[in-house]
DNA sequence: CGCGACCTTGATGATGATCAAACAACGTGG
DNA sequence: CCACGTTGTTTGATCATCATCAAGGTCGCG
């Protein structure tokens, strides 16, 4: 399903053309080695971006959420898959038009360097955390109330019975954290026997202690 | 050293009160959680960015090349050190004004696209590769001639009689790779006794069978 | 009910970390 | 110019974490 916005009114700029799609769980949007002529941005739901090696390895190297721009490389070809996890609301556009419009690229500046700066804190858990901190890592982005860095204060009252979705299969969490399915499970089993976690069922979770998954994450 | 660019009349737009500062090898340059107000863009040397965790381990996220855009994070805060390797002639700018000048955010949207795709690749080699491939794939940056990705066709004559610089030390090799100094020392050891390299000294590379070294460094 | 996909748990093994010592490079001062 | 100390590198021996191999368990669905 593809649609123009018909931008009402304040409509000379290129980069309100933009294209709104809508994607199911589990599609993949573009993949590695295309041309790049698109830049993207995830409006609603979580998209993984993923690089795969000549010999088969895979590696998520980054997952998304609402308000992210994807859609890179070396300037002329795409270096990664993009594949949704849940339904996703995407804007898309031609890059060479968009990047001529100011207003979106400053939006644009804006976006990619906040991630640029997750990125580094990606790389540093790749880099130097242990299987256990680099679980407890990726479960701290579900504690959006955690504001991404420091844990200010007590989690609001009811935390402890949220249930997040987790979308992602053992593997691509595996996938993402540079371990393998086992270890995830491992280290997930012994959160849960820790008592830091729940988990109704494989793909959901409870966070029952934050500070004390925050601590184990190590986010500087 | 700090002195402002005297733009020579077309003194309207912000984007021009850049500040060129001149840094001698092996000073910072700014600190992980610094208030954010710059953005900075490197000229010329060498800059490796790095994180520290609580506990001391360090994590060097990114080495950049003249050309290169740095200062990030959550946006009030900086995210990492910024240390240089080399003598560096970098461009400072307030990034509120900076980002209000259209000609400057698309240079800057490029150029922090273009860092965003390294660092999936630099994602992947943590993620997923050997001791030795990340090895060969840092010695990689050095063969420029292979323009980043593709090791097309042969390299230049006289090339395997080049000195290449490392900057860098075995710890650092290491902080940057997610490997320990010794394990560094041994990849490159290895690639010494097998032919595809050799050391004038130790801070000093020649890249003997750069095809070789490209290929075991799987750059996908 | 039974099959398939995914997850958990256990046993074993390999890669790279840690611990330790010798070696090389470099600068300083006698 | 050479002894000397400092710093960084190389190499070896041992260890730990996580990967691999393997089996059993859970859940959903035809």
């Amino acid at each position: 399903m593809l649609f123009a916005i018909t931008p009402s009114g304040e409509e000379k700029s290129a980069a309100a053309m933009g294209m709104r799609r809508s994607f199911l769980a589990r599609e993949i949007i573009c993949q590695q080695g295309d041309t790049a002529e698109c830049v993207y941005r995830l409006g609603h739901g979580v998209v993984m971006l993923y690089q795969i090696l000549q010999d088969g390895r895979r590696q998520i190297v980054d997952v998304l959420d609402a308000g992210d721009y994807f859609g890179f490389g070396d300037g002329n070809v795409q270096d990664c898959f993009a594949e949704t996890l849940t339904d996703c609301e995407i804007t898309v556009w031609r890059i060479r038009e968009a990047q001529s419009c100011p207003v979106w690229c400053e939006g644009f500046s804006r976006g990619v360097q906040r991630k640029l700066g997750a990125m580094h804190d990606h790389v540093t858990l790749l880099g130097k955390k242990t299987a256990l901190e680099r679980v407890s890592s990726m479960l701290m982005r579900l504690v959006r109330e955690c504001a991404g860095r420091v844990c200010r204060g007590a989690p609001p009252s009811g935390y402890a019975t949220r249930i997040h979705d987790l979308h992602m299969s053992r593997q691509e969490m595996a996938d993402y954290l540079g371990l393998t399915l086992e270890t995830v499970s491992r280290a997930i089993s012994q959160l849960k026997r820790d008592g830091l976690i729940e988990l109704p069922r494989p793909s959901q979770i409870v966070i029952k202690d934050p500070c004390r998954l925050c601590r184990l994450a190590v986010l500087h």
